[in-house]
DNA sequence: CCCTGTGTCGTCATT
DNA sequence: CGACACAGGG
């Protein structure tokens, strides 16, 4: 992980043209290409349409400006989305012009900005310090903020509040402003927690996702000079993928070009898939509006995919009303056609790529690599995966649960937080009680109180809690007992080698014992998970001098997953949205049902039918040679199985290029959803989760409560087995309750003790009684076991 | 105070 | 199905 982290070292000071290099960039670049490349004065807008060279032109150009000498490496700004686009770029430009490139900036919005606020943010009162928070940790403090106000969270869901805060920070609306034009519940409710959110961050001071975007703009409106300062600096700013920026990431853009103009943005807007989380259309469509000369270059030759891949392509994104003109053509092979498969069931699906897969690979030649497996939603990644696992067919998973956001990961990071910035009140809460350690949610809520009525954080609570009389004794030396081990490793900090520090900490703090207290399969791998962030952690500080803990925590925060070994031999499951940008020789698109893709909430408003049909869009043309379609009959969802009608994307799509599994062509459906109001209801019931939560309610909670009957019996048993722990004694009075001895209990009766565990208070014993109790884990200050022999 | 079992609920995509 | 909250017993 702490080879993507760069940070900035000199520029060297020579920027002396090298021509040959100029040459090496020109020489493979089309006419269009060639002119984005070198049209290096003033605003610049490159539309290009799939596997165009798009990212090429990019990098090209910026190899460009460093390789002729128009701008040294710190006069350069790229934005991207993702962190694996900008690590691509880096790597690209670095192949180009070597290490001309140190000390420019290229990486994603909210980490390039992360970074200059580290410089700047004491100029809006917090310190560098700050902390990141996550969706999860925003929503803890949502919730937290609504009961302090009150408000039912069973009818406004924290969550929502939660994206309706986002996306008003996503179009800068403060909550002055947001409270003056709320209206209905859920706006109404945001309105009154979105002050107290705020200022709930700002103690803790923290920074969400938005924040880090939003504060650099409200910097620089407020600093005039540190603004004039990074226009000075950026010559040049760079953003690929326009066509996802939402507000801030426009206004931001503006601010930064505001002097030079040199801004040089690439997008296609048939390529416009995130308008669900605030990217504004419009901005692209408007830039010639907004930066009046710019030179608008369009790429419309594609080098990347067949004839048929991009007939097909096209008749896709031809459906859509709202769209930049453009025409795709292509020099290569018709190629293949493109093949379409009716599955059972989503097994049946997996079994057919699989399948398809492997017969592929043997008579084409192909590397499992060279195979790409997109769907709709996360979920769906699990059958694909058994089937390809059966057969022993390599393969790695981008996205779904990612390493940073394990809970055993999480925790580690929220100790080290902690550490680096006492306030971080989420942190300071998730590991408080983690491992448990006697301060249980009552004295939490003690802390809290003393808090807030003394007008305090949190962690001064704990450093004052023997002033707490709502505290027993008790509590007040557990709470002691938390604030000696968190004071000891703060003094250490900035002198103690940070990975030696964070080794000793999980150590001190009991999270590696409680990882190895049980020997399950998932928690070794949380062992290793955390060894690995420990090593992560080494690799990381060893890299700069610069490289502190507290910077580590704020890149790690915007890091989705560790750097994979780049190029191992594997076929890639991910999501379409996640495919964005890459490309592959054989796709395969699946889960192309009715409610699925287009997803069911979509089909209602015809931006967002339109937004669903630009994935399939962008899906498709991720393709080079082989492009497989397929839907299932059948398939689970919510622990349920659904009967499912195919995609009406399957009806709109050009039939000629399309041949189906059984031989026979395609045949559709026109206008199976017409525009009119109620076209698809008479299936629409078919997929509504709601109906069958309904229907199913009635016998389900008998079932279920059979099923636990069993459950329980499980549990004890397998509790048994897992406590080989030490043998402690605890002394009852009447005698050593020990392994081996045999005790009577009130309600079970007669039992042999069969291991003990843990000591004082907290002692608990397996005890075996006969008939169905079984095992039975006890505690031994409840229990009140006697000893009988 | 902590754990376990029981019931509820929601589900998309990302930094 | 799986994550989560909550109640109640240990």
């Amino acid at each position: 992980m702490a080879r993507r982290i760069q940070l900035s070292s000199p520029s060297p000071s020579s920027i002396e043209p090298d021509d040959g290099a100029v040459d090496r960039i020109l020489g493979g670049l089309n006419k269009e290409q060639r002119a984005a490349v070198t049209a290096t004065d003033g605003p610049v807008m490159i539309i290009a349409g799939p596997g165009s060279g798009k990212t090429r032109t990019l990098t090209h150009r910026i190899a460009y400006l460093l390789a002729t000498g128009k701008a040294r490496p710190h006069e350069i700004i790229a934005l991207t989305f993702t962190n694996k686009a900008a690590r691509e770029m880096r790597e690209r430009v670095q192949r180009l012009v070597g290490d001309r490139t140190r000390g420019m900036w290229m990486g994603t919005f909210h980490s390039s900005f992360a970074r200059l606020l580290r410089r700047e943010i004491d100029a809006l009162g917090y310190s560098s310090d700050f902390s990141i928070y996550d969706t999860d940790d925003s929503k803890k403090i949502i919730k937290q903020q609504m009961n302090r106000l009150q408000l039912n969270t069973d009818e406004v869901k924290p969550r929502s509040v939660q994206r309706t805060i986002s996306s008003a920070k996503n179009q800068m609306v403060g909550p002055n402003e947001y409270s003056s034009m709320a209206h209905g519940r859920l706006q109404e409710a945001t309105a009154k927690v979105f002050p107290a959110y705020e200022a709930a961050l700002k103690r803790a001071n923290a920074l969400d996702f938005d924040d880090l975007l939003l504060k650099p703009v409200t910097l620089f409106n407020q600093e005039p000079d540190i603004l004039e300062r990074y226009q000075e600096r950026w010559q040049y700013v760079h953003i690929d993928e326009y066509q996802d920026t939402n507000h801030v990431q426009y206004v931001l853009a503006k601010q930064l070009a505001g002097k030079h103009k040199n801004l040089c943005v690439v997008g296609d807007d048939a390529q416009s898939i995130y308008a669900f989380r605030g990217a504004d259309i419009s901005n692209i469509l408007s830039f010639e509006r907004d930066y009046p000369g710019a030179t608008t270059v369009r790429l419309e030759r594609n080098y990347r995919s067949t004839e048929n891949i991009l007939q097909l392509a096209d008749s896709i994104i031809d459906q859509n009303e709202d769209q930049l003109e453009k025409t795709l053509w292509t020099d290569n092979d018709q190629g293949e056609k493109i093949l379409l498969t009716e599955a059972l069931s989503e097994k049946d699906e997996a079994k057919k790529v699989e399948q398809k897969i492997r017969d592929l690979q043997l008579r084409e030649g192909l590397n499992y690599s060279d195979f790409a497996v997109l769907y709709r939603t996360n979920a769906q990644s699990r059958a694909i995966e058994e089937a390809l696992r059966r057969e022993n067919v390599p393969y790695r998973v981008i996205g779904g649960v990612s390493f940073y956001q394990r809970k055993e990961i999480k925790d580690v990071l929220a100790y080290l937080k902690l550490l680096v910035n006492p306030n971080d009140r989420a942190s300071l809460e998730r590991v408080i009680n983690y491992p448990t350690r006697g301060i249980g949610a009552k004295t939490q809520e003690r802390l809290r109180n003393y808090a807030r009525e003394q007008s305090i954080s949190l962690w001064q609570a704990v450093e004052q809690v023997e002033q707490i009389d709502t505290l027993s004794t008790r509590a007040q030396n557990a709470v002691g007992k938390f604030r000696f081990l968190i004071a000891k490793y703060m003094g250490q900090v900035d002198t103690e080698p940070v990975d030696e520090l964070t080794r000793e900490l999980i150590q001190d703090a009991g999270v590696l014992s409680e990882l190895r207290k049980e020997h399950t399969r998932e928690n070794l791998r949380r062992w290793e998970n955390v060894q690995e962030l420990v090593n992560g952690i080494a690799e990381y500080t060893a890299s700069s001098d610069n490289a502190t803990l507290s910077t580590f925590l704020q890149e790690v925060a915007l890091l989705t997953d560790l750097d994979g070994d780049d190029d191992p031999d594997q076929v890639t499951l991910m999501t379409l949205h996640a495919s964005k940008g890459l490309e592959y020789p054989v796709v395969f698109v699946t889960g192309l049902e009715e409610g699925l893709f287009p997803l069911a909430k979509a089909t209602q408003e015809r931006t967002e039918l339109e937004e669903e049909r630009r994935l399939f869009y962008v899906g498709v043309t991720r393709a080079e040679q082989w492009l497989f379609l397929s839907w299932a009959r059948n398939r689970y969802r919510y622990g349920k199985q659904e009967h499912n009608t195919r995609s009406r994307f399957l009806d709109e799509i050009d039939s000629s290029v399309v041949s189906t599994a059984g031989g026979g062509r395609l045949r559709q459906k026109k206008n199976r959803f017409s525009s009119s109001s109620s076209g698809g209801t008479d299936n629409y019931d078919d997929m509504d989760p709601h109906y069958y939560r309904q229907n199913l309610r009635g016998n389900s909670s008998k079932s279920k409560k059979r099923r636990t009957t069993r459950t329980v019996s499980n549990s004890s048993s397998r509790s048994s087995k897992n406590s080989s722990g030490r043998r402690v004694v605890y002394d009852e009075g009447e005698g050593a309750i020990v392994p081996g001895v045999r005790v009577e209990h009130g309600k079970f009766g007669e039992g042999k003790v069969q291991s003990v565990e843990g000591s004082g208070d907290r002692a608990t014993a397996v005890v075996f009684f006969g008939g169905d109790i079984g095992n039975k884990k006890l505690k031994l200050k409840y229990a009140r076991l006697r000893v009988i022999g």
